[in-house]
DNA sequence: TCGAACCATCACATTGATGTGAAGGTCAAG
DNA sequence: CTTGACCTTCACATCAATGTGATGGTTCGA
């Protein structure tokens, strides 16, 4: 496929698609023309690398940890040089420590939410308590 | 305390805790000198911040999710507008997705490391082995 | 009273991820 | 053969977070 339908089918525009094949995470190749063409599988690649950058990883990062993510990892055995294995180690951490605080600040939104919802049913059945009752020729002043 | 303490407790620039404060994050008091002056809350609330920066969530929307989050809750019942409402819940599904998209790749990095790690650590005993065999005379060409 | 170590504001620079547009090549359809 | 919808590269602009430095006020101890 070419970069406009990998564009539509990830959301994501051309501009960025190139950037991120400048920046090293994804290769794409060429048709005769000069044309990038891109097969399904970067459909999902694009899609994590737009997750991660989200997550508030840099592309630096993200070009480091991707090639250890691919299915058959047999191959890359041979080149995990222990800098590598400890970037890898500490990005880990870093990750953790990211989801630590999303979780729990997520939790706390949730939690706020449910307690302001909760809240206004309550102030819902009240109201259809209060105009059941003024139906009833109830008034309470 | 002054910008200096707090910026050492936290790790965190004096140039950021001014901008924080810029971007409506934080109010700090003033003495009447017009130094900044931070009390012991602010420390765990600049933390929560640079974790929320760092997890990819920008200061607009940090500066809209921090006061549901305070834990004396009872005030902000009047002030949560429909959008508001809207916005937070907004909000926390995008966490919950960042958080799956973390989970998923830290998790992948981390059976990565143990793959090569276990992989190296058969090779030092296989190591240990053929150096065995080797001072107990053997060798394999 | 002077200097060091704070603090203040202001302003300009940088970096990474993006937006946007120009200038031009390719290709299928009319 | 031209038009339109793709594609290419290149370049400059923007935005948010951050770095850095200038200029000057406050406080405290020698």
């Amino acid at each position: 496929m070419r970069i406009g339908e990998l564009s539509e089918r990830t959301g994501t525009p051309r501009r960025l698609l190139r950037y991120y094949e400048e920046q090293g995470l994804i290769a794409a190749d060429r048709c005769p023309n000069g044309y990038r063409d891109y097969d399904e599988r970067f459909v999902d690649r694009i899609l994590q690398i737009r997750g991660l950058l989200d997550a508030g990883l840099p592309t630096r990062i993200i070009k480091q940890i991707l090639p250890c993510l691919d299915k058959p990892r047999i191959i890359h055995f041979s080149d995990a040089t222990p800098e590598m294995i400890a970037t890898l180690e500490h990005e880990r951490d870093r990750m953790t420590e990211r989801i630590g605080c999303l979780v729990r600040n997520r939790d706390a939104i949730a939690e706020y939410l449910e307690t302001v919802l909760s809240n206004d049913r309550a102030r819902a059945a009240a109201a259809r308590q209060a105009s059941a009752g003024a139906s009833a020729g109830a008034s309470e002043g």
